[in-house]
RNA sequence: GGCUCGUUGGUGAAGUGGUUUAACACGCCGCCCUCUCAAGGCGGUAUUCAUGGGUUCGAACCCCAUACGAGUCACCA
């Protein structure tokens, strides 16, 4: 058999060969090179977004090259405008590119653009006689399938069932005039009983049986499969480190063939685990149908930070980030591969609102209330207007119980704002109030408080006056008191304290009463009062 | 069914042969502080690391088997 010939036949149009390519795109004098190749279905799925993050993380700390390529070698699946989608997601994310469509020596950066070296390193492959047309049709394979499945053999195009491989030229040359669909294949030389070892930087030492299927290189539109295209493109961008979803790790013995064949050196591989949810009994992967959670979107319109995420991230990524989060340390966390999880990661709400409210705790207020203010300009422009009217008075309300050593931690996302304060403003207060739940609030208590109120009390004044005030109209001015004899009094400062907060924010749980008279003022806290004891 | 990986409490996990009567964090429960809530403080939450065997003076850690779970087996990526 002439491969030379068949070569020819199949690409009359190539004419470059695979040196060209190679002196193209150099070696790199970079120690780390990855990227993240997402194909553009549409919007980010957070474990896409999971995997980027970490080459991310890994590119930054080794000083080393991010590249974003497109994987765009399904039309079928193609999303228009998608690949801009996934830009703004990265950006938004703060997931900086080095390389990738407008930038880069190395491209082009996008798959569809890259046919003419596909073809180039697939008729090379030919010549050698390491790969042929196939001519098998989808009712063909499907048998071959259903027969693999009954025999109870392993499912494929290997051995006996790879009966194209050795068509003559003429018989070649023959199903192509009669315009027979057809695609390339591998001639895998590869034995299945033979084994390999292989080292992930995660998972460590796994051990394959080669690879015997003769897979397709190029579908019948010649546009080529994700593994042609990993290999070759991941070789000329000279990329040093595959970071990819543990999904690819199956087909490695794939890749390591094709490397081989090629004559490639191969990359290091990190195989990320996946990021899994619980559903009754049974653990399966986020999955982009059924979880909401699953798209980045649905925390942003939550007001859950960016940050949070990656907070959260990190200690799932490495476990020992946490310990070094709370410790606040100064000194720079070095993520390793080692130390990522080899089993899946069970993505867990409840870890990431308690993260949410540590770091919304350590915020100052002025920085709250912009990021605050950004969230409700796009989704609640009503409140967007109520809390930008008056700045320092949205600043003093954020600041309760914030500038101490132990802060507040209520809040675990921006809509947590308007939930938490809404009875700050007047606007809200009278329309939203729960007034008239209380029934057993003694006004008559409120009318004589609104009398021995004074706002220029500081706070332990304030306390010391409400308690005599207490005493004076029959409330015990300690609870303890109260509990062994609650025959001699009302009730105690507790229940003073109770009529007053609801009197002022129609709640019975607030944070401190006394700051939140600070921050509304004499006047507001009066008319308040006033118009709960005069209420209907 | 084949191939690969995994299995430590309610959850995420640390730990790779003796300092482990299993770290830390979340959750839950109790107490304290306290005008409520949040926070905080203190204590309780796995007599034991899926199960069974083996190796060893000694096993969560090494080996084998079993069970269960996950991923994958396309002209998708």
């Amino acid at each position: 058999m002439n491969y030379k010939k068949l070569a020819d036949l199949l690409f009359p149009d190539v004419n470059s060969d695979i040196s060209y390519y190679e002196n193209l795109y150099p070696e790199r004098p970079n120690k780390f090179v990855t990227r993240f190749a997402p194909s553009p279905t549409g919007f980010l799925h957070i474990g896409s977004l999971y995997t980027a993050y970490i080459s991310n993380i890994m590119a930054k700390q080794n000083d080393g090259v991010m590249i974003l390529r497109i994987e765009d070698t399904d039309s079928k699946r193609e999303v228009i405008d998608a690949s801009n989608l996934i830009i703004k997601d990265l950006n938004d994310f703060n997931i900086n590119i080095n390389e990738g469509i407008n930038s880069g020596n190395y491209g082009p950066y996008i798959q569809s653009k890259r046919v003419n070296i596909y073809h180039t390193y697939v008729k090379y492959l030919i010549e050698k006689g390491l790969a042929y047309p196939c001519f098998l049709t989808e009712e063909e394979i499907s048998d071959i399938r259903k027969r693999q499945e009954i025999n109870k053999e392993r499912i494929g195009i290997y051995g006996e069932y790879a009966c194209y491989r050795d068509l003559s030229f003429e018989e070649v040359k023959q199903k192509l005039e009669s315009n027979a669909n057809y695609v390339i294949r591998l001639k895998s030389p590869g034995n299945f009983n033979e084994r390999f070892t292989f080292e992930d930087l995660i998972k460590g030492k796994i051990e394959f049986p080669s690879n015997d299927l003769d897979i397709v290189l190029l579908k019948s539109d010649m546009i080529p499969t994700y593994h042609l295209a990993h290999v070759i493109d991941d070789h000329l961008m000279r990329v040093t480190h595959v970071i990819r979803g543990e999904e690819w790790l199956s087909s490695l013995p794939i890749h390591y063939q094709l490397f081989r064949i090629f004559n490639f050196k191969m990359p290091k591989y990190a195989h990320i685990s996946p990021l899994t949810k619980k559903e009754g009994d049974t653990v399966r992967k986020l999955s982009k149908r059924k979880d909401k959670e699953c798209l980045v979107s649905y925390y942003e319109k939550l007001g859950i930070p960016d940050e949070v995420i990656k907070i959260y991230f990190n200690t799932l990524i490495n476990a020992d980030y946490e310990s070094w989060y709370n410790s606040k340390s100064d000194n720079e966390f070095k993520f390793t591969f080692k130390k990522m999880p080899v089993g899946g990661s069970l993505f867990d709400s409840d870890k990431l609102i308690n993260i949410s409210k540590t770091y919304f705790s350590r915020l100052t207020a002025k920085e709250l209330l912009d990021k605050t203010l950004e969230y409700y300009k796009k989704y609640d422009i009503d409140f967007y207007n109520v809390l930008s009217t008056d700045y320092n008075y949205s600043i003093n309300i954020l600041n309760i119980e914030r500038n101490i050593k132990k802060p507040r931690k209520d809040i675990s996302s921006y809509s947590d704002i308007k939930s938490c304060f809404w009875y700050f403003f007047d606007e809200y207060f009278y329309k939203l109030n729960r007034w008239n739940e209380y029934e057993n609030v003694d006004n008559n208590l409120l009318e004589k408080y609104m009398e021995y109120y004074n706002y220029k009390d500081d706070k332990d004044t304030w306390y010391t006056r409400l308690k005599e005030f207490a005493s004076e109209n029959g409330y015990s001015p300690s609870v303890k008191e109260y509990n062994d004899s609650p025959d001699n009094y009302k009730g105690h400062i507790g229940d003073v304290c109770e009529s007053i907060r609801i009197a002022l924010t129609s709640l019975k749980e607030t944070p401190d009463i006394y700051e939140i008279m600070q921050v509304m003022g004499y006047d507001k806290v009066i008319k308040r009062i006033n118009k709960f004891v005069n209420r209907k």
